[in-house]
DNA sequence: AGATAATCGAGACGGTACGTCCCGTCTTGCT
DNA sequence: AGCAAGACGGGACGTACCGTCTCGATTATCT
């Protein structure tokens, strides 16, 4: 996002005048008191308290609770997406499976991201920010993956694009974030190999 | 839970007595609670108001919101768990991720689960009466339709059940709860077909 | 105040039930915030917290700062009044005095009775409340005194009663409270006699 | 004061240059603002927004609210003594009473004295800052005016000249600044009478 | 006259208090 | 005894100011 309203720093002419080390400590409070706990007991107090600052600090950069959330989350997300490009559709898959899990293990991924997910089924607004600042550029970026490898003659012209870029994460999401079982040395080799077979199918 | 000490209804002598209309109320408050502000901000006074009771009724059958939810979640998921056999492995593929689809499209289920998954993320003691109480279950129920599927002959004997587990359900679970993104009628059939494919190779 | 609406105890039917106990540790912490801070700084949140209760507990009895002190106050000086009866002018006159200086120079009354008299210079309503509540039944006791001398003879009968009662509590409020003064010994007997000599003048 | 640090215009060299328009803007803007809120309420910032100033303007000036007070009440209290010497007692003390209700009886004066006086009893400093610069000079000027009738033989040699200045100006201050009770045209003669009487016996 | 320095207004900073609402605990009658 | 009702201490809400401190822009003196 990178035309947003810049909350922080010098505003263009007459706007306040923010310090950056306080938007700095606001940002590091909020992500922590967010994975400790949750956007539903999250509290703007306490997010002020953990950084060392005055609630106004806070309410002078965002509105509310929910634009603080939608801007620091999809600010952090977008920095995450990327798209392999190894040379072979194997390498690329393993790569972005590998890349998938290392986020998802992430301690303070892993326990915000299904908490904002599950606040999405209840608050449309945030659910809009967030799957059309995550998920979609996400989602378009894994398709490079697989048009490389059909320009590349290793999958069908007719590959099902939808379904493959099902397959690429999905698994790999379900054992870390759902079913919290944990994945074997060899997991994501057999999964790439299981993956390319279902796309050929 | 089917040794549990029997919150509701008439305990041995001695005991205290609740009334089970007011038990049953509370329950139903309980998931529609869950359902519109989330497990963080759940309240046992909202619940209770819901219900039409005093705060006092609940917290006489059960001491914590977290017990209360362990207890009531656990024994609502026990409910839907059973396998499909419908002769052949494509049927009882397409039938199980069908019965999913369903099951997470259901209002309660799709704002409660997802909820609760989150706060498993936080919450140890929650995270394992879940998990043992509904992902272990369906799990094995899961396992017996690939195993039916290895002794007709559809699938070979060294089929990697573990990740064909997976593969049956993370999809669907991926589409509906996490990018919620909406399926073509001939989804299910595609995918079907994919998963096949997959655990063949 | 025998017919005020009772902020604490039982009202009527269907009215809160306030804790007594409570309510008399807010009056406590009430009369030492006040005197610690004054009327303008005294603040809602410390009286409660002095008080080791909630500020709910507080907006439950008084609606306002205002309200609260108009009637704590009001209460409290009504118990002061009484007019002394000793048989002779100067004997009333001298006890009056007596009494008079002594509640002034009580530490509590010392520090919140001219803040009180500040404020209602800015403060109508409590000007109303304080002056009916207090000055106008103390003047009627003071008249009793003087009445009684002109009954025994001890005073004309067209004594100017307004200037008397003047002169009666000024100088020892002037003293006490304006110009924090000491007192000799032999002030209260030589201001009693210069006090009815000037009445019989 | 005359020997303060000249806190306005230019100070020795080297020294900040103050501006002078600025300087008059708080002083008038502090007066306003301390009878409008009281001493207790009264805050520096609102004193700079009224005369249109920053802050830190004030704060250039006098350190503290308390300075500011000190300084500025007794700069103008000093302004008002001045003993009366008309030719006879009955004459000098109806002057002096009539003076001292004008006084009492100015609106900025009539709010900002007794919350002065209010804050004495909370502040030591303010009290003696206060106490020295107004109480001590108006009572020896008062003084001059008995020690005067003396020498004329108005008044006997050992006359009680701390009762007598009292009676001067507490039954005045009494209703005027406490019980706030209207005067009569003729009450100012009826109480020099009274007064001379009691300075007699 | 131009350089330099201090004062100017404006306002962001960490705080505190506002009056309201709601939490989980505990108490009080009524059924 | 279980019930609803609700007072209790506590805590967060979002707003309004507080005194302190930091800004450029302006102004006033000194080379």
């Amino acid at each position: 996002m990178t035309s947003r309203p810049a909350p922080a720093g010098k505003r263009p002419p007459g706007g306040p005048v923010l310090q950056q080390d306080v938007t700095r400590a606001l940002e590091t409070a909020f992500f922590e008191e967010l994975a400790s706990v949750g956007y539903g007991k999250l509290s703007i107090e306490a997010v002020a308290r953990r950084a060392g600052a005055g609630k106004a600090a806070v309410y002078r950069r965002w509105p509310s609770k929910q634009a603080m959330t939608v801007e620091l989350a999809s600010q952090a997300a977008l920095k995450a997406v990327r798209a392999p490009d190894m040379g072979s559709l194997h390498a690329d898959i393993a790569q972005f499976i590998r890349e998938t899990m290392t986020a998802l293990s992430h301690p303070l991924v892993s326990r915000i991201a299904p908490d904002l997910l599950a606040e999405t089924a209840r608050n449309e607004e945030l659910a809009d920010a967030l799957l059309s600042g995550i998920r979609t550029p996400r989602r378009e970026n894994a398709a490079l993956v697989l048009h490389r490898a059909i320009e590349r003659g290793e999958l069908p012209a007719d590959t099902d694009i939808e379904l493959g870029l099902d397959f690429l994460v999905s698994p790999a999401y379900w054992r870390l974030a759902v079913i919290r079982t944990p994945v074997d040395d060899g997991y994501v080799e057999r999964l790439t190999v299981k993956i390319i077979a279902a796309m050929k199918a």
